[in-house]
DNA sequence: ACTTATATCCATCAATTGATGGAAACAATG
DNA sequence: CATTGTTTCCATCAATTGATGGATATAAGT
């Protein structure tokens, strides 16, 4: 028996889906306690009522969004681990980088969501989180820079998590961000990569030659 | 005659400081629409009515925050200014990232409010936005990375950015990142900025040499 | 065609929230 | 003490919001 939300994936014409897909993008603009069922239900056209009736409670729909985003965010880690096999480090981190940003760049409510879901002490206890950990440690496997799940670093995640971070930061904050650096959509996201991989590759592709650029033991 | 705000700033036994001091951290822990007024004044320990005497209504104790946040944030700004004068770019940078981390790591709210600032649509629109963009430029002055604030190219201020986005969700994503990393917190204030620096400082200085790892032109 | 199951809407509730008017307490001034 | 100005609280409003019961429509099964 397929689970409320395989049900909702299986055909994206019905209303359940419908409704999710609505809703991502609301709560990822408003968070939680900015979005009303109202809200949604209205940008679906229906009424509330419907969306109680296919949903149940608010609730029980973020949860089945977080759920949703979750399972997302996976496959394309698949996806990016799939394309870096047998490839050289460098060329690993510029390909992730490339892949995760790209997605992110077409799914920005992903990025808002799951900033919300890691900042904001508004929401119901209940809900489960994006799993942001397991992401960590997939990625420094990926990127053979470690072993095993189990033997990430602490600096090493640390470092994976600060990326992650600028990448999502500068999706969700597109609207902030790109009249700062005045230049249109397509050259924004272009400006990401190139600062991303600037910024990344070098740090850990250097990893073991020159340790100290200024930095105190 | 001094200002609202600068009246508050200058007694901070006043009930309006108090008030304004509260409505930071609430503001800062569940965002705009999040906190209400009875939160603040619960907290306080007044009614709500004393609140609404004091500040008028909920939009413009934001904006004083706001404002009281930029105001801030500028003064930080201005003491790495100091610091880092005549001193070499690696040395800056690491000044900059060591002042800017604790600052934010002592007054998480300031950090949340700005994350708040810049991703959630769900807040009036009369609100001040935080100026990251004049700080962006502040920044690129003091590492020397720009002759002049109308300088300073799009790569660098991206570049800039993400440092500032990294720092940022380090800071409000504490409760959600150590548990990952599994440290204590002066560990993991310790881990932010060796992660920085290792991740920051190479790619700005080497600037000149090796412009390409891996990066397609 | 009749019955049953599914889906949608209308009307409404109780709780919360932003906001205010007015009474009371308090302090300052004469 | 009397007067005036400031600060605080109590009571209350109107609007919004999460949620539900029940009527009604649509589709499916027999």
């Amino acid at each position: 028996m397929p689970s409320p939300l395989e049900k909702a994936r299986l055909n994206p014409d019905s209303m359940k889906a419908k409704i999710l897909g609505v809703a991502r993008k609301l709560f990822g603009d408003y968070g939680y306690n900015g979005t009303t069922t109202r809200m949604i239900a209205g940008k679906v056209g229906i009424d509330i009522s419907t969306l109680y009736y296919h949903w149940g409670e608010k609730q029980d729909l973020y949860e089945a969004l977080i759920t949703d985003i979750n399972e997302e965010i996976q496959l394309e880690f698949k996806e990016v681990e799939k394309n870096v096999k047998d490839k050289p480090l460098a060329e690993r981190l510029d390909i992730a980088i490339d892949i995760l940003t790209d997605y992110l760049f077409a799914h920005p409510e992903v990025s808002n969501l799951i900033l919300h879901d890691s900042f904001n002490k508004s929401k119901p206890e209940t809900v489960p989180d994006i799993k942001i950990g397991d992401f960590t440690s997939n990625i420094a496997i990926a990127m053979d820079l470690a072993k095993s799940r189990a033997n990430v670093s602490v600096q090493t995640k640390a470092r994976i998590l600060a990326v992650w971070n600028c990448v999502l930061n500068f999706i969700s904050g597109e609207s902030f961000f790109r009249p700062i650096l005045d230049i249109d959509r397509q050259h924004y996201l272009d400006t990401i990569k190139e600062t991303l991989k600037f910024i990344i590759v070098p740090a850990f592709t250097k990893e073991k030659k020159e340790e100290t650029y200024g930095i105190k033991p």
